[in-house]
RNA sequence: GGCGGCAUAGCCAAGUGGUAAGGCAGAGGACUGCAAAUCCUUUAUCCCCAGUUCAAAUCUGGGUGCCGCCUCCA
């Protein structure tokens, strides 16, 4: 598996800390709001990299936090005239509901910030017993100059940051790109009780000691967007490896943005579509295929259009899988001929050429393309007359790739009887010629949902 | 100013040295009572210029255009 680290600018093959085991963190939604696509990027990339790595055999433990106290929650709260924790609460639970509807699983640990204030100050205490960090006032900060690889992930110097820097030197502040670890309560404010009198974390605080906590000083791979690389994540490290003085993640992966007319979609720019915006008038699964359609590390354009061609693309995934079934039930069971033999020698090649893309730092672009490929061989089969056997071998493989990205979560269902009996009724009439009623009763079930395909093979049904 | 990314058909998109995957849309054809599904065929001077090489979408240099980070942000 080669993964391309942020760290090191390279593709490098992954090899995990401790033997058949993967520790990661991915950074979560700060939960103010409902979370939009691009959020949703990460969230479902680093998905399918987890099931992948699960496939491939390790034990993976992931964690994905939820912020749910800083500024931006604070403000909201107030806003809605409800506390914080009401705000996060809710939002939470909003989370997994949009989560659900892209088929992202839970993550192993869901930690909140707000579990673990005491952990952040125990935390905070050794970076002040370190000497990188120092308090001012009642808030504490992170001491940059002290900390000797500040810069390290983003590639940028201490100097060259601080040329750059938009941001004003507050007062309290030894150095412009010192951050907050711990910011003292202003009026009407939550806060616990520290050291340093009443108040609450910093933002970066949290990630380092969650991750460390749940998964040990020094973790496997550290995943979230582009823009987290500075300065979040290069905090983390500052912080992680300030006081275990380890390096604190060995893979660091980051997703490219969504953008909408070529613009980095975001909160701060307004021009962002929630996930809950776009499940009024797509099925989200149509969402998670649009996201795996393109390289995780490249932007992608994000437009109705778009997410139309999606529809198209994974319908077609969906009317092989059916047609597959279809086959299944209907084909004999008969001894395999030279054909039969001969495909069911190539079915493997797909996996493994799925595999090859998806070890390709999660290309699941080409993963897709594979998908696709093994589609159109499994239509053209319909008529080589294979064995039901050969046809569930196709299913097992297609279920099995398409599975790994997440994809064909629904399941067709049945048929009420009284549907059943008209299909039937269809179907003599159809022998009788009787084209009229035939037609009739195919409009009758679209307008049911239930569309009718007069197949080579016979008569199909499916959902609209 | 510093750091980084991108540019492949009408749209989307893979492809890091050997002569352009895949999806969507369109056109033509096959199958079909019709429709649908499916299959076949079809659409690319790989942003420009120069260089390296037997060979470049891929490497090097120089352009052009677009985007991002350096402030909260996935």
């Amino acid at each position: 598996m080669k993964l391309y680290n942020t760290m090191t600018k390279r593709k490098e093959e992954f090899i995990p800390l401790h033997e058949g085991e993967v520790r990661m963190y991915s950074c979560g939604p700060t939960v103010y709001d409902y979370f939009h696509i691009g959020n949703a990027r990460p969230f479902i990339i680093f998905d399918v990299f987890r099931r992948y790595m699960e496939y491939k055999g390790y034990k993976v433990t992931f964690v994905q936090n939820f912020t749910d106290i800083d500024d931006k929650m604070i403000q909201r709260a107030n806003e809605e005239e409800i506390t914080v924790k009401e705000l996060a609460d809710r939002f939470i639970e909003e989370y997994f509901k949009d989560a659900d509807g892209l088929y992202i699983r839970r993550a192993d640990y869901h930690p909140k910030a707000t579990e673990h204030i005491d952990d952040m100050i125990a935390f905070i205490q050794k970076l002040i017993e370190k000497g990188l960090a120092y308090q001012a006032g009642n808030d504490v900060y992170f001491d940059t100059n002290a900390f000797k690889d500040y810069g390290k992930l983003s590639g940028q110097s201490l100097e060259d940051l601080e040329i750059g820097a938009r941001i004003e030197i507050g007062k309290a502040k030894r150095n412009p790109m010192d951050f907050a670890l711990w910011k003292g309560q202003k009026p009407g404010e939550p806060a616990w009780d520290s050291p340093w009198g009443p108040g609450r974390p910093g933002w970066h605080i949290e990630c380092s000691v969650m991750a460390n906590k749940y998964l040990g000083e020094t973790i496997d791979i550290h995943s979230g967007g582009q823009d987290l690389i500075f300065p979040h994540h290069e905090n983390e490290i500052a912080q992680s490896e300030g006081v275990n003085e380890k390096p604190f993640a060995r893979y660091w992966l980051h997703n490219g943005y969504i953008n909408i007319d070529n613009r980095k979609m975001s909160k701060s720019l307004g021009n962002f579509f929630t996930i809950r915006d776009i499940s009024a008038e797509f099925d989200l699964e149509v969402v998670r295929l649009f996201m795996l359609s393109s390289h995780y590390r490249n932007p992608i354009n994000f437009s109705r259009e778009l997410l139309e061609q999606a529809e198209a693309a994974l319908e077609r995934l969906y009317n092989a899988r059916d047609n597959l079934e279809y086959l299944i039930s209907n084909a004999e069971d008969k001894a395999p001929s030279d054909e039969e033999r001969e495909f069911l020698e190539k079915l493997p090649e797909f996996t493994a050429d799925f595999e090859r893309a998806m070890e390709d730092d999660i290309n699941t672009a080409d993963a897709l393309g594979v998908i696709f490929e093994l589609v159109r061989e499994i239509n053209t089969s319909a008529d080589k007359g294979l064995s039901a056997n050969a046809h569930q071998a196709s299913l097992e493989t297609l279920n099995k790739l398409t599975g790994l990205l997440g994809l064909l979560n629904k399941q067709k269902g049945k048929l009420d009887e009284e549907i059943e009996a008209l299909i039937q009724e269809r179907e003599k009439a159809r022998a009788e010629k009787n084209w009229a009623l035939a037609d009739k009763i195919r409009d009758d079930l679209k307008k049911e949902g239930i569309i009718l395909e007069d197949t080579p093979q016979g008569v199909r049904w499916k959902r609209v």
